[in-house]
Order: structure tokens, then C-alpha cells, then sequence
DNA sequence: AAGTATTTCTTTTTT
DNA sequence: AGAAATACTT
């Protein structure tokens, strides 16, 4: 165990008033948050159910989870919450459902299904959808949520026609939700903050249980978010907060750095620890950070210094284009670990859209060199999984129109679109759910009898399995629904390969034992877990991620920007440093810089001993060869702390002012 | 209703 | 260029 230096050793001791910590990049914030639980728990004698240390992704909430573990004994942190805010939030619904009209077994939406009840319900209500986007609406309604605005707020408030013909949707989009008994991942934070405003006696029993409350990647709050927090910690004021206002990147979905600077106002006795000290990046690196950085406003002056050496020079490496872009990232991860004796996991590439990634992937399979890659799809929007999780969901909660319409055409049960168009129609009229309107008897009169027919078999199908659920062993009345529905030879009929097929199956199986593994978990345990309540956590947790870690082979990681956060790497390569790319064009076009400016930033402190830098002189979008302009951020970077490649003329003044440079550089090319 | 051809749109970033 | 939505056949 690293001794604490003497700031981080404060920040961990502070616990009798608020506390905020400023962490740069890179110094040892994760340690000072679990040191700190363990101080609050064995020095200052909180138990630790009585603790709770909120994360913004399911990675970050399982890393501190294992650290906690490592330093103090299961018996005393018994019951320690720590976990993502929306997971937090979930908890308290689940617990607290009836206060707030919820059946168990309610379903989460994610975008996905959110989107597809905004598209039916416009499509429904005469709401001419005039140019504005649909996910335009959604996004609209998600900030409104995250900024705490109900519909009839959002109404009243409006500034234009469009926000006004957005409240109304927003309404009805929240009764829509109500009816299917669902909720989208806005609500998982936005209900219990109403819920504790509604019911003071349900808030009083929340605080009782949470006594000390760390808060990580603080930056990344939204006012909701923050809402949450101030309500839960109070007059008590028991908390700490640890955030970077340079790492904020997610301001796109409701972030709001200055509920940094807020904090000092809202908590007037709040004491303040800054981090300066880098134990990651060589110190040329960390001068590279700053001096971009430096563009920006800052409300809080930090400078990030290193005790490690100097390092090498920045590599900025023009090409072609896209394609030797990715070439060349390749070959030179294989030559520079050939070189130098090192491992493919020692590489990270990084990128600002996940498109970027297609291309570079090609190239890693030509060379054979293994990658893994986050950040792109995940494990629960894959098909396969997006049908399998709605078949749980509507037997848990037969309500989730969503889920119906989903699977009661997969595999092929002979109901198209016309007989569903019939049954929507219906249902609506009796205002029930689809599922239910099935069981109606005026349902005769207005479906035709095929149809009818059809569907009906399919809703006893379900009721029966439903039953059995509860009678039987539950994960053994999973299994048998995939073999009922024969869904392997559906995969088979619908994918590209049999290989591919074959992979699909496996990933259905996965789930059924991360099902077995919850229930199996909670057994025996104060909060014994139902079928009903994992099949709805199973929404927000993103498996994908802990199959990684199953496997930490040797491989290269490639990302986007956004996901390195919190990561570090020996060599590091960001690609695509081109206006429209890096400065992204939506940024641009927004006046956004500080932004894109703080992902750069984020891109750049990943490194530990190597940054290089590519981009290409042209490159084809939406099929279109389009000159670039190198990205601007380029040119703030120290100029002596960059060593440019294949820029003709330009490059050799620079080669020759540092020697060795362009031998090595053909070495580079020639390699393979 | 399912399968095939054509056209249109796409590229931020994610719990 | 590629994916996805839409139109057109069987």
C-alpha cells in the first residue's frame, strides 16, 4: 500500500465538516476515496451500511468496491453502498415504489425504447412532428428531467411554440411511462428527489441510513444529481466530493462543472484540498496538459506537476489519409513493441467518435494484433440480448408495451403490422395495454379473427410461463423459454454466419447465468433478490464489462475519448487530431471549444511515457473526399515539446533541430 | 406477411 | 461507404 502524501493524507482525515477535493488528473483520487472509507469506518467508528459512495459507471463502482474490500474486513463493511447514482436511485424506487404508484417488476427504458414511445405517440396524437428531430424532442425532455422541470413547469416556462408543443409531449410521455409501469434512466434519479420533496418522512429515513456520503467524478453532476445529494447529506453536511472541473466532459448530457464552484455557496463552511501532484505522466506530458489547458477560464487555479523525467517528445504524425491513419497505428504498435520488449496491452488508442474505430479495426485483424474494444456496442444493445431482456421484461411486467412489441414477432409468430396496427388502436381506446386489451372480450370486433388468434396463443404462452416462473425454479423456466421459442434456429435463420449465430446463442446464455449469479448472490442476505428484481437491475448493468475483466489478456485497447477517462496507459496514440474531428464540428459549430479543449486534455493526461498524435491530410466523409485542416489544439501545445512527422519541408527543419528523428521515422515505415 | 430492391440518412460523446 | 428505413415483389 502507496503511503498518502501529506494532502492526500488530509483529505482522507477531513471528515467532521464538507469537503472538496480538486483532483487532477492523475493523483491518486481513487485512493484517497476508498483510504477514506476506510478511515470513516475503522477510525471514526461509522459502519459502514451507514456509508455510501456514489460513482458515475458500473467500472469505476466496481473498482472502489475491490479496493474497499482489499483494505478493510467484509464484517465491517457490511452493507457499504457503493454504487453509480442511477444505480442508487433504482434502489429507492424499488424500495419505495408504492409511495410513488409502482408496481414491482416495473421495467426500465432505456433511449432506445424511450424513442420508440415518442415516435408512437406523436404518431398517435396528431402532434405533426414539423422538421425538429425526434431525438431533438427526446433530448429536450431528458434535460428537462435532469434540471428537475415537470411537464407543467416545462409548459409554463417555455420560450418558443416548440418547447410548448415539446411540455405536452413531455406530459404525455410521462403518462405513458406511468401506464406501462415504467421508467426512463432520468427517472431513476428525478423520482426519488420528487418523491423526498412529496414525503418528508420517507427522506428522514433515507438520511438515517446514509450518515457519510462520498461523491466521485463530481464535476459530472447534474442539478438533479446534486439535488440528490443535498438533500440525502442535509444540515449534517457529512460528506466528501472529489472532482477535476478540467475532466468535465459530459456537460452534452446535463453535467454541470459549476456545481463545483455552487458548493462553496450552498455549503459556506466547505474546506477545500487540491491535488497537484501527478503520479502517472512524465513531466513533459503533464507541461503539455497545462499549457492547453491553460486556454480555458478557470475558477479554480491548479497546476499539475510530476517528479518523473522529462520524457520524450510529443509525436504528431501527419498522413495520407484515413487509411494510412489506421496503417500506420497499427504497424507502429507492432514495431514499437518488437523494439522494445513490450506488450500489446501497453498500447491505447484513442478517438472522438466511435466510427473512427471501423477502419483501424481492419487494420488490427490484417496484422493480427489482438484488441479489445469499449466504448463501442454494448452488451444490452445488441440484438440478441435488446430481444432476450424483453422477453424477461414482460414477464415480470406485462404492462411493458414496449417489450410486447418487440418480441411477438420474433421469431415469426405470423403477426405483421397490420394486426398490431389493429390491436394498438384497441387497446388505446380501453386505455390498457396491449397485453391486457388480448384478454378482453370486445377484442372480437375489432381484430381480425387470424390475427386474433395468433396473438392470443402468444399471450397464453406468456401467461403460463409467467406462472411457472413463480412455481418453478426460475432460471430453469428461462432456459426452457429460449428452446420454446426455438430462438437458436431463429439466430441462425438471421445471422450473417453460423459463426456469428453460434456467438449470439452464447451471449443469451451469458445472461441466463448472470440471472443465476444474481439470485445466487442475494440468497441469505437481508435483501434477498427476486426474479423480478434482478431481471430489472440486469438493465443497468453492463456485463460487457465485467467479461472484460474475465479476460485480461494482452491486448490493445482501443477507445473513445470520453471512455479512457479514469484510465492509464504506458503509449498512448489519439487519431484523427483534424478540425470537425477533434474540435468536433457540432462544438464548433455550438462555440463549444472549452469542451472539446477539456477532452483533449483527458486524451492527454491517459498517457504515462508516450503521446503520439495523428491525423490526416484528407479523408473520405459520408463518401466524400474532404481536405482536412490539422486541429487547432495542435498549435497550442508547446512548440518544443513536438516532434512533427511527414510534413514535408516542415518536418525536416524540425528533424534536423532534433536529430535521430527521421531515421527512425523511415525505420518506422519500413517496418513492416 | 415475408423477402428483395431502392432510397435516404448518417457521425459526437453514455448512465 | 455503409447502415437503415422505405418501397416494391412474390
Amino acid at each position: 500500500m502507496n503511503k498518502l502524501n501529506p494532502r492526500q493524507n488530509e483529505a482522507v482525515r477531513y471528515a467532521d465538516g464538507p469537503l472538496l477535493v480538486l483532483a487532477g488528473a492523475g493523483s491518486g483520487k481513487t485512493s484517497v476515496i476508498t483510504r477514506k472509507i476506510a478511515y470513516l469506518i475503522e477510525q471514526k467508528g461509522i459502519p459502514g451500511r451507514h456509508i455510501a459512495a456514489v460513482t458515475f459507471t458500473n467500472k469505476a463502482a466496481r473498482e472502489m468496491k475491490e479496493r474497499v474490500g482489499r483494505i478493510v474486513d467484509r464484517g465491517k463493511s457490511r452493507g457499504l453502498i457503493v454504487s453509480t447514482f442511477h444505480n442508487l436511485g433504482l434502489n429507492m424506487i424499488r424500495e419505495e415504489h408504492a409511495h410513488l404508484g409502482y408496481y414491482p417488476g416495473f421495467s426500465i427504458f432505456d433511449a432506445e425504447d424511450a424513442k420508440a414511445l415518442l415516435q408512437d405517440l406523436m404518431l398517435r396524437e396528431d402532434t405533426a412532428d414539423e422538421g425538429d428531430e425526434l431525438s431533438d424532442i427526446q433530448m429536450t425532455i431528458s434535460s428537462w428531467k435532469n434540471a428537475m422541470r415537470r411537464p407543467e413547469e416545462a409548459y409554463s416556462k417555455a420560450e418558443d411554440e416548440r418547447e410548448q408543443r415539446i411540455a405536452l409531449i413531455y406530459k404525455r410521455y410521462n403518462e405513458y411511462l406511468k401506464a406501462y409501469n415504467a421508467v426512463d434512466f432520468d427517472d431513476l434519479i428525478l423520482l426519488p428527489v420528487l418523491l423526498f420533496r412529496e414525503c418528508p418522512d420517507v427522506l428522514a429515513k433515507w438520511r438515517r441510513k446514509i450518515r457519510y456520503m462520498l461523491v466521485d467524478e463530481y464535476q459530472d453532476t447534474n442539478v438533479c444529481q446534486y439535488e440528490l445529494v443535498k438533500m440525502l447529506v442535509a444540515e449534517r453536511a457529512a460528506f466528501t466530493v472529489v472532482g477535476d472541473d478540467d475532466q468535465s466532459i459530459y456537460a452534452w448530457r446535463g453535467a454541470r462543472p459549476e456545481n463545483l464552484a455552487q458548493l462553496k455557496q450552498d455549503f459556506p463552511s466547505l474546506k477545500i484540498i487540491k491535488l497537484e501532484q501527478n503520479y502517472r505522466s512524465t513531466s513533459r506530458i503533464l507541461r503539455c496538459a497545462n499549457t492547453v489547458i491553460a486556454n480555458n477560464p478557470h475558477v479554480f487555479e491548479k497546476a499539475l506537476w510530476s517528479e518523473h523525467t522529462v520524457g520524450n517528445e510529443i509525436r504528431v504524425i501527419r498522413c495520407r489519409n484515413e487509411d494510412a491513419e489506421a496503417e500506420r497505428i497499427a504497424t507502429e504498435i507492432l514495431d514499437n513493441k518488437l523494439k522494445n520488449g513490450l506488450e500489446f496491452r501497453d498500447f491505447a488508442v484513442l478517438y472522438r467518435g466511435n466510427h473512427q474505430s471501423r477502419l483501424l479495426e481492419m487494420k488490427m485483424q490484417a496484422y493480427q494484433i489482438p484488441y479489445r474494444m469499449s466504448g463501442g456496442q454494448s452488451f444490452f444493445s445488441k440484438n440478441e440480448i435488446k430481444d432476450a431482456m424483453s422477453y424477461l421484461r414482460l414477464l415480470v411486467n406485462p404492462d411493458d408495451d414496449a417489450a410486447f412489441l418487440r418480441v411477438v414477432n420474433v421469431p415469426r409468430r405470423e403477426i405483421g403490422p397490420r394486426t398490431l396496427e389493429q390491436l394498438n388502436h384497441y387497446a388505446r381506446s380501453r386505455e390498457v395495454s396491449l397485453f391486457r386489451a388480448l384478454a378482453d372480450m370486445g377484442a372480437e370486433s375489432h381484430i381480425a379473427e387470424r390475427g386474433l388468434e395468433r396473438l392470443r396463443r402468444f399471450a397464453h404462452w406468456v401467461d403460463r410461463t409467467c406462472e411457472r416462473l413463480h412455481t418453478d425454479n426460475p432460471v430453469h423456466v428461462i432456459k426452457q423459454l429460449f428452446t420454446d421459442i426455438e430462438y437458436e434456429e431463429w439466430l441462425h435463420q438471421h445471422s450473417a454466419t453460423p459463426k456469428q449465430a453460434e456467438r449470439r446463442m452464447e451471449n443469451i446464455w451469458y445472461l441466463v447465468e448472470s440471472i443465476q449469479r444474481m439470485l445466487d448472490d442475494g440468497k441469505g442476505t437481508a435483501d434477498e433478490t427476486g426474479i423480478e428484481d434482478a431481471i430489472t437491475r440486469l438493465v443497468l448493468r453492463d456485463m460487457m464489462e465485467q467479461r472484460e475483466e474475465e479476460d485480461d489478456s494482452d491486448k490493445v485497447q482501443m477507445l473513445t475519448l470520453h471512455a479512457s477517462k479514469g484510465l492509464e496507459f504506458p503509449h498512448v496514440f489519439i487519431m484523427g487530431m483534424e478540425e470537425e474531428i477533434l474540435p468536433h464540428r457540432a462544438s464548433i459549430e455550438e462555440g463549444n471549444i472549452e469542451e472539446e479543449r477539456r477532452l483533449m486534455y483527458v486524451g492527454i493526461t491517459r498517457a504515462r511515457e508516450t503521446l503520439s498524435m495523428t491525423y490526416a491530410a484528407s479523408r473520405k466523409q459520408y463518401g466524400e473526399k474532404i481536405e482536412t485542416i490539422p486541429s487547432r489544439f495542435l498549435d497550442e501545445f508547446p512548440e518544443e515539446d513536438l516532434r512533427w512527422e511527414g510534413t514535408g519541408d516542415l518536418d525536416q527543419e524540425a528533424n534536423q533541430k532534433k536529430g535521430k528523428a527521421t531515421l527512425s521515422a523511415l525505420l518506422g515505415d519500413l517496418g513492416v
